[in-house]
RNA sequence: UGGGAUGUAGCCAAGUCGGUAAGGCACCAGACUUUGACUCUGGCAUUUCGUAGGUUCGAGUCCUGCCAUCCCAGCCA
């Protein structure tokens, strides 16, 4: 398998050949705290943690908390057991922008005094118009030329708390006529009377990302700060940094597109209005793109990897098929979940010929794939329960599972043939009456009879009852990522059912275990399991060629 | 009408010094099958690389123009 390098890759290599950084390469994750991972991140922090580990360097994790406002630890505790449960260590390097609140101050001074930042006492709004439009130059500050003196002065008042929040910026001098907006002077401190959630009450200035981030990185020797396309605009305004502080190394920032994904969002804003509305159950509703979500679902920290494996890294915008994602998890549990019996939409089966009372244990084979899973004993008796979508009064040419008078095969049990149906009132099938091929033990004869159809199915008496999650799409258009993408919402997107049938080993399992329901999809335990009474969700169904032929 | 970026199949994405369009997903056809699963085989850009020209024996790759899409005017990150 050769392995192409992505652009990254080829920057670095180049880089490397140069002789630059000694050699090192050093990364960093830099989330900011205020709010739930999703899959998209999950592609940041394989490139992150992946280039790192390729190329023999190190990746931190440095929390980019910057606006008191918005973070909470909450959620810096989630994302560190995410990037975990994806497989990645940060070791000791575990950092935070807070951090470097003292040391920022004073790059921020070493500015002032170089006559390359000053304190600006105009309003947000009057900031906005001075800063001109995407065709117009700005104009200068009036406070653009304070003295070094007052400048110092009013900036350890504004540290001081001397002044109400918006009274006071400090921004740095660059160019207001620069055709990059991100060069008109922004402003690189704020005041915020806000306690933060590490460092408290001790600091009300809190710097803004622009400034604190390429200095971050230069504190921490990152070698290369990889972050997305719309950084891209910002790559000047970070080079300024750190080229205009006294800084102990130059990182180099280089962006790469975000994941996207269709039928799903993947902004916080919006990701956070599904929670908070109550349209999903959580953070980690098995609905939702965030990691937690996944894990709920029963994605695996493998199939993730390998689904941001097969995606690339390039510069292009581009939507990712979810079907991609959904491919990854079959192939992995294909190869590694057991497979069970489970019947999601019960009908009973009663085997007219079988002695009632009697039990016979067959052995199932718990992976086809994998000979070191073994096997099982699975009870078998008169009465059994099948999906009732594996019968049919009066089937089309295709179909071939049961029908009246059709034979099929019980898997791992017995040929059967159906003889009568019996219905309630309003028409329902209610029980379906078979009998069995006594020759056909373990589902098989040796008379050469070909018997098209192979039926899962469960023992009544021998019956667990669970509770089987379905889920869909969230969204039912590709793209939901508009203004109005409430109005797409999938009502289907959630199918609970509660009379399901499962084989009795499947009584207590462990919460995630995955299983292959034969013929159904793979699941896993869900959270809310108690022993005797699991409750599984879908994680994806198997690839389906009869649903195709049934909606041609 | 400013700046930054991107345009290769339905969706991702490789394409070194220009040498005659990788791979994956999806899809289609078939084989196999005690899962209509898995696996396997074959098909799927030869008026084609956003588009129009140019250079060249030869252009997805070089040059010029044009078009389309995305991002930027937070005291968010």
């Amino acid at each position: 398998m050769p392995e192409s390098t992505n652009f990254i890759e080829e920057i670095i290599n180049e880089d490397l050949r140069q002789g630059k950084n000694d050699g090192r390469v050093h990364t960093r994750f830099p989330p900011e705290p205020n709010g739930y991972l999703h899959i998209g991140h999950a592609k940041a922090i394989c490139i992150d943690f992946g280039i790192a580990e390729k190329y023999n360097g190190l990746c931190n994790l440095r929390f980019d908390d910057t606006n008191p406002v918005k973070e909470d630890v909450e959620y810096v505790e989630s994302i560190k057991e995410d990037i975990h449960w994806l497989g990645y260590d940060w070791e000791d390097r575990l950092f935070y922008a807070s951090d470097y609140f003292e040391r920022l101050y004073e790059y921020a001074v070493e500015l002032i005094k170089a006559g390359k930042a000053y304190v600006c006492d105009l309003s947000p709004d009057e900031i906005r118009e001075y800063r001109g439009t995407l065709t117009e130059p700005g104009k200068n500050s009036p406070y653009r030329d304070r003295s070094v003196e007052e400048n110092l002065e009013l900036f350890e008042r504004m540290k001081n708390g001397e002044f109400k929040e918006g009274e006071k910026v400090l921004r740095a001098k660059i160019d207001m006529a620069s055709p990059n907006i991100n060069m008109r002077d922004p402003v690189i401190y704020r005041i915020l009377h806000t306690s933060h959630h590490r460092t408290g009450n001790k600091w009300c200035i809190y710097p803004m990302y622009d400034f604190q981030h390429p200095l971050s990185d230069a504190i921490e020797g990152i070698t290369h700060s990889l972050c997305s396309l719309e950084y891209e605009d910002h790559r000047p305004l970070y080079n300024w940094f750190v080229e205009n502080v006294s800084v102990p190394s130059k990182p180099r920032q280089i962006e790469f597109a975000r994941l996207n994904l269709n039928y799903t969002v993947m902004s916080k804003r919006k990701l956070i209005t599904l929670v908070k509305e109550g349209l999903v159950r959580g953070w980690d509703d098995p609905r939702m793109p965030t990691l937690c979500g996944l894990r709920r679902r029963g994605y695996t920290p493998g199939s993730i990897k390998a689904f941001i494996e097969k995606i690339g890294v390039a510069k292009t915008y581009s939507v990712v098929d979810i079907a991609l994602l959904e491919h990854c998890i079959r192939e992995e549990l294909n190869k590694t979940a057991n497979r069970v019996m489970a019947v999601l939409n019960p009908v009973k089966v009663i085997i007219d010929n079988y002695p009632e009372g009697q039990v016979e244990w067959f052995d199932a084979e718990n992976n086809p794939e994998n000979p070191d899973a073994g096997t099982r004993k699975i009870p078998f008796s008169r009465e059994i329960y099948i999906e009732r979508d594996d019968f049919m009064e009066d089937p089309p040419k295709k179909f071939f599972r049961l029908a009246p008078g059709r034979e099929v095969r019980l898997k791992h049990a017995y040929y059967i043939t159906c003889n009568s149906v019996v219905k309630n009132s309003a028409g329902e099938i209610v029980e379906l009456h078979c009998t069995y091929d006594p020759a056909s033990k373990g589902g098989w004869t040796e008379d050469g009879r070909r018997v098209q159809g192979t039926l899962h199915w469960v023992s009544a008496p021998h019956a667990v009852n669970a509770e089987i999650r379905l889920y869909d799409n969230l969204f039912t258009v590709e793209n939901p990522d508009s203004d109005d993408y409430l109005k797409y919402i999938n009502p289907d997107s959630l199918k609970v059912l509660t009379d399901c049938k499962v084989e009795q080993s499947l009584a207590d399992v462990p919460l995630e275990t995955k299983f292959q329901f034969l013929r159904m999809g793979y699941f896993s335990v869900d959270y809310d399991s108690i022993p005797g009474k699991p409750v599984f969700n879908r994680i994806v169904t198997l690839k389906d060629t009869w649903a195709k032929i049934q909606n041609k």
